[in-house]
DNA sequence: CATCTGT
DNA sequence: CAGATG
């Protein structure tokens, strides 16, 4: 059904070059294991996003920061041939397909992929073939490959989200953050938050065991039936709705009582969103991030965390506008 | 940053 | 313990 590529239209003057930026940046980390590369060519797509006009050869580009010879090149070479040869090369090249597939696989990072791929290891059914090469949590994401490829009804989260609720004790707080809580028709997997009253960060041992508990008691009931880990603070792992549900990758997070609030809205996103509203706070004279809400001295450092007892608290307190989570998508 | 894993 | 992963 469906497959890849997320067709994510962007709309600056100069997204076609950061498209194939982007892409190259990919492949450096990926496949040829470069990160100073991946950083360069990200940080060139970074400066055209927001350079305001469009950019016609490669030499006005090279007056942008973080845009060089080589990059310029590319630039130029794209602007006359409307491609990119090199691209071309990475499209062609079966040992980067094979690593671009194999990382779809849970648990299958880029350093992983490369060993599989210099073992003869490039598909699905060669890593069948070796699950010996696997670890659980490896194991999982072949075993569910295709379920977790599909996105998530909305509604399906939502009947989910009750039956979390109605297994945790009343004490319990519950939020399922992510881009269901934005507002989307689809999600692509399921991060929920919890917390307790008397689990604070002052307080951490208090409830040790509750993220154990709430796992074990979602287990009982037949939700939770993969666990790929699972501490104090975080569970990951799979679930399913019912007998012939799609398996969903489900997160279960526990957070300090005091510390709930900065961590729902730094869940809830979107990263855009996120950036902006650090970015405010920082001008308003404090730091924000996803435990706290801090003030700032004048002399730089961050003061004691304010009280926050709703997110409305936070945006109120850096007079930021209240954004409901659907409107904070961008 | 929390968790897992192999050395 | 370092390195990988999400």
């Amino acid at each position: 059904m469906g497959k890849r590529k997320a067709p994510s239209r962007e709309n600056t003057p100069n997204s076609d070059f950061c498209e194939f930026l982007t892409e190259l940046a990919e492949y450096e980390k990926n496949v040829s294991r470069n990160i100073h590369k991946y950083n360069a060519y990200r940080k060139a797509a970074s400066v055209l996003s927001s350079h305001p006009t469009r950019i016609t050869s490669g030499q006005e580009a090279k007056k942008l920061n973080g845009i060089g010879e080589k990059i310029a090149k590319k630039i130029d070479e794209f602007l006359q041939t409307g491609k990119l040869q090199k691209l071309d090369n990475i499209h062609n090249d079966s040992k980067t397909t094979a690593i671009n597939l194999l990382t779809q696989v849970t648990g299958i990072g880029p350093a992983k992929a490369q060993t599989l791929v210099s073992e003869g290891i490039t598909s699905l059914e060669d890593l069948e073939k070796h699950k010996d090469k696997l670890n659980h949590h490896q194991l999982i994401g072949l075993k569910y490959y295709h379920d977790f490829q599909q996105k998530i009804p909305r509604n399906e989260i939502k009947q989910i989200e009750n039956l979390i609720r109605g297994h945790l004790e009343p004490q319990i707080h519950l939020t399922i953050c992510g881009s269901y809580r934005r507002g989307k028709q689809q999600s692509g997997d399921i991060d929920a938050l919890i917390t307790h009253p008397n689990y604070t960060s002052s307080q951490p041992k208090k409830k040790q065991n509750l993220l154990k508990n709430v796992v074990t008691a979602l287990q009982n009931c037949g939700l939770i039936t993969e666990i790929i880990s699972l501490g104090d603070t975080k569970f990951m792992g799979a679930c399913k709705l019912d007998k012939n549900s799609i398996t969903r990758r489900l997160d279960i997070r526990l957070t300090p009582f005091d510390q709930y609030f900065c961590a729902v809205l730094y869940f809830t996103g979107s990263d855009m969103f996120n950036k902006q509203m650090r970015a405010h706070a920082l001008d308003a004279g404090f730091t924000l991030n996803e435990y706290t809400l801090r003030p700032v001295g004048s002399t730089g450092v961050p003061g004691e965390p304010l009280e926050i007892h709703s997110e409305r608290d936070i945006f109120d307190c850096i007079g930021f506008p209240y954004k409901e989570p659907q409107d904070r998508n961008q």
